[in-house]
DNA sequence: TTACATAGTGTTATATTATAACAATTTAAA
DNA sequence: TTTAAATTGTTATAATATAACACTATGTAA
């Protein structure tokens, strides 16, 4: 579970979108959405991203420069992500295993190194769009 | 083993000099580096490093928007990369592991769905960092 | 060898993503 | 209450990436 913070009003308002969006959205469109709200300008997008990625209650997908409300309400560590993203349709999936997470938790590197932070991303067709 | 391609005059250029540096290099310091040889336009830059990432000769680390060259001979798959990350110096090691590739490439998400591609960078502080 | 398709090039302009710098304000803790 | 830390609002600008178009090289098949 995620500690609790209290998110101050341009947070909440750009947390909510993001948590309301099916996919997931690039700060721009973020900007665009939250203008009538009073946020104008790109930087209080950014900062408020900074803190929600930071704080644990959004992902950025790393190669798509796009965000996406965490779900994964087991995920202790905010910083260990995984991802399955669709190449047709830009689905973007958070994977919530415990076997990979522990996996790779616990993976270490030649010289004995492990990481506690990561980002995942699998690409791949999904369900409809194999058909 | 890579499929042998012949590079274009663009690609040898930026190829060489990526596969020269110690680190991941950005695209405009990429450009800046080859305009001395004739590439003057980022799109050139662009161009070449797409077709790289392609054949696998390259691979973008997609979270510092930056591009290393393959030096893992035993990857089969260009499209199944893990790095390592140094938060403080940002040295970046792509992580040639037998068990890892085949883990995550035998992975399957909860619907049973497999993925062959997929990039994974690890963050942490490198041996030197460490100390 | 010619003709054709495919891939690559060069160029200008522009779109998209992200941060610097500074002053003012709010918040939370000592 | 006073003080430090975080947040905000703002303008300007930096950094990353692609669109569109005309042209050139290369390989392949008739």
């Amino acid at each position: 579970m995620h500690k609790e913070h209290t998110l101050t009003k341009n947070q909440q308002i750009i947390f909510d979108l993001i948590d309301k969006s099916p996919e997931p959205m690039k700060a721009y469109s973020i900007l665009f959405n939250v203008q009538k709200k009073g946020i104008k300008a790109p930087l209080q997008v950014y900062r408020a991203l900074d803190k929600l990625v930071e704080i644990g209650k959004i992902h950025k997908i790393e190669s798509r420069n796009a965000f996406i409300a965490c779900h994964n309400s087991s995920c202790q560590v905010a910083k260990a992500t995984a991802f399955s993203i669709c190449e047709i349709c830009e689905k973007v999936t958070e994977i919530s295993s415990a076997g990979l997470s522990k996996y790779l938790a616990n993976f270490k590197d030649k010289d004995g190194m492990k990481y506690s932070k990561y980002n995942l991303e699998f690409f791949g067709l999904c369900k409809k769009c194999r058909t």
